[in-house]
DNA sequence: ACCTGAACACCGTTCAAGT
DNA sequence: ACCTGAACACCGTTCAAGT
């Protein structure tokens, strides 16, 4: 799981200084932000970005984890602050803001609740999956919630009211909006 | 709107070629499809391309626009055969099944149906909002769907719908489910 | 009027050489 | 053990030269 052995100080300050700058960079220009640019800003070889981070995605997960750590946090306190119903609303509601705000997040949730039959689950999927479970259940058992809808399959139509809110004007009346008129329904 | 004067016989059979080819790589690889490789299976130069269809967004519209027209008609046989409450949800079923199967199709869509306050209305944004317009107004008016409910915002959903349909096994059934969960809403 | 394709800029990725 | 940066491949875009 961890490292076993420490790395070696030069090693691990660069390490360090590549998830700085690639933060600010795929905030900056999403996640198509160049890993070449992220090396030379972070003052280190290209080589060596690819030393520690193999791929695009093992890099944005690696400079994204805190946040998604912090939605999951954030869902514990929603549920001890709100009745079940309302704190799942809520934190769906201020996933799909961060998700909206910081560029280069969408993707890295996206593929954390993708069918994920081959790959293994990323550790932004365990969190993001289990803290959308633990809501999913309390507002099942208080009756307000649907009891077929998995919370998978919550995460993923929160994805899609994230897309359409940006066809939108991507601004948070947006997502306000489609969130209602997914949990309200389109019937008359 | 339409060419003043005729193109010249080989600049029309470079357009066509183009456009034949073009529709392939998209279909094939994606939105991301490279222009360079259109150009040379079409067998003109790269500037060709370029003097034809001056952006990606273009040459991909130029490529599809029968495709989305044909969405357009559609609507209305289907408004002919069921009642317009149906109508709308085999509608939009078609659309998202289309928009999932035929790689590329997606973006176009997705530029077609989002916030254009600076953008000029595409060709295939005028097809598919008119469409789906004159659905909702028949749901409406037999008092099926939310009187609240724009046509754009449903084109939209729609988007998202797929967006979510992708992150499972992207098939026709889980298009249904999502679909289903938004129609009839997330309350138990 | 239209076409060609070389030229340029940019990016991802690898790997030989270095410490 | 780790880093550097040149080298290679690939792509988008422009534009001078050609018909």
């Amino acid at each position: 799981m961890t490292q076993v052995r420490p790395m070696r100080a030069d090693a691990r300050r660069n390490y360090e200084r590549l998830l700085k700058v690639a933060a600010e960079a795929f905030a900056e220009h999403g996640e198509g932000a160049s890993l070449d640019d992220i090396a030379k800003r972070a003052g280190v070889g290209s080589g060596t970005l690819y030393r520690h981070f193999p791929t695009r995605q093992a890099l944005l997960e690696a400079a994204y984890v805190d946040r998604v750590e912090g939605f999951a946090r954030r869902a514990d306190e929603l549920a001890e602050e709100l009745p079940p119903g309302e704190a799942l609303a809520e934190w769906l509601y201020e996933l799909c803001v961060g998700t909206i705000q910081v560029r280069g997040l969408k993707t890295l949730l996206g593929s954390a609740v993708a069918d994920a039959s081959d790959a293994v689950l990323t550790v932004c999927g365990t969190h993001v999956r289990g803290a959308a479970t633990r809501l999913v259940e309390a507002a099942r058992a208080e009756g307000t919630l649907r009891a077929d809808v998995e919370p998978i399959e919550l995460l993923r139509l929160a994805h899609g009211v994230v897309g359409a809110a940006e066809l939108a004007d991507g601004g948070g009346e947006s997502i306000r909006r489609y969130l209602s008129l997914l949990t309200e329904g389109l019937r008359a």
